[in-house]
DNA sequence: AATAATTAGTTTCCCTAACTAACTAATAAA
DNA sequence: TTTATTAGTTAGTTAGGGAAACTAATTATT
């Protein structure tokens, strides 16, 4: 088989897998990979609005209305409004960042275990051509 | 920030930009990715019946159903009784394997543009650690 | 200043893909 | 010949996503 077949046959082969056992982990503070998605990236980033959080996740408005709505639920996050009264500023709470925190040790033990036996070099290489292939798309 | 990370982080971002291409493309022949999916596996790898489909694609058996029901539907697979007369076998109908050769094509297209600017060594290399990753898994 | 256009976010409604639990029918084991 | 197991289906639920139509706030135009 041709090469870039591989590659995203195993691309896609590792996805549902790879979730399920994210989602598992994520459980234990009732979140899911999408609203934790979002939560990573105002940590990340800083607060940020539904238009951005749209942007960055590459979902409609809609959709993050409602994952925010239910981080807000769970007393992850917490929004204020801007100048422009119409934004809605999203940022973690108190809660939020005790529970980013440690849901990030969890996350990152699973992560590392998985890319054990990876070198250095071949971790380097897949992130910069997943990087390249996400431009073009 | 650390090179596992990156990888993940890569790793997640890329998917639903892909997946939004790869379906607008399949939406030509009414087709999702998770049925194209299944069309793809039952190609390369033969006639399968209901719960092989279901271990491949890790997936239950019910929503296997579903989307075996989907293209019956559009005439794209066919399913016959094997010996045991419990298990349904699912294979390509014609129809299914002229429609396959086409998207085929067109997804050849898409992937080898995506992995332009890509060297034959890396390409392996990201599906070699995919591979891994998710043998852990 | 008043009206028109645009923007941010929400609501409503619908879809796909996934799951679990409970079922039917067929086969295998006791 | 019952009993257990297996293959697939049905029913009901959930998460995540999108489009269209909406409200409220802001900007642009006249």
């Amino acid at each position: 088989m041709e090469s870039y077949k591989q590659l995203f046959n195993e691309y896609i082969a590792m996805y549902r897998p790879y979730i399920n056992k994210l989602n598992a982990l994520l459980a234990s503070y009732n979140l899911t990979t999408a609203q934790w998605s979002i939560m990573l990236l105002i940590f990340r980033e800083g607060a940020k609005t539904i238009g951005d959080i749209s942007l960055y996740q590459n979902v409609e408005k809609p959709t993050t209305t409602k994952l925010v709505q239910k981080l807000i639920d769970l007393g992850y996050v917490e929004i204020h409004a801007g100048n422009d009264k119409r934004v809605k500023i999203v940022q973690l709470s108190e809660e939020g960042t005790k529970v980013y925190g440690q849901m990030r040790e969890k996350i990152d033990h699973f992560q590392k275990d998985l890319s054990e036996g990876i070198s250095e070099e071949e971790r380097l290489v897949v992130a910069k051509v997943l990087k390249k292939i996400s431009s073009k798309l």
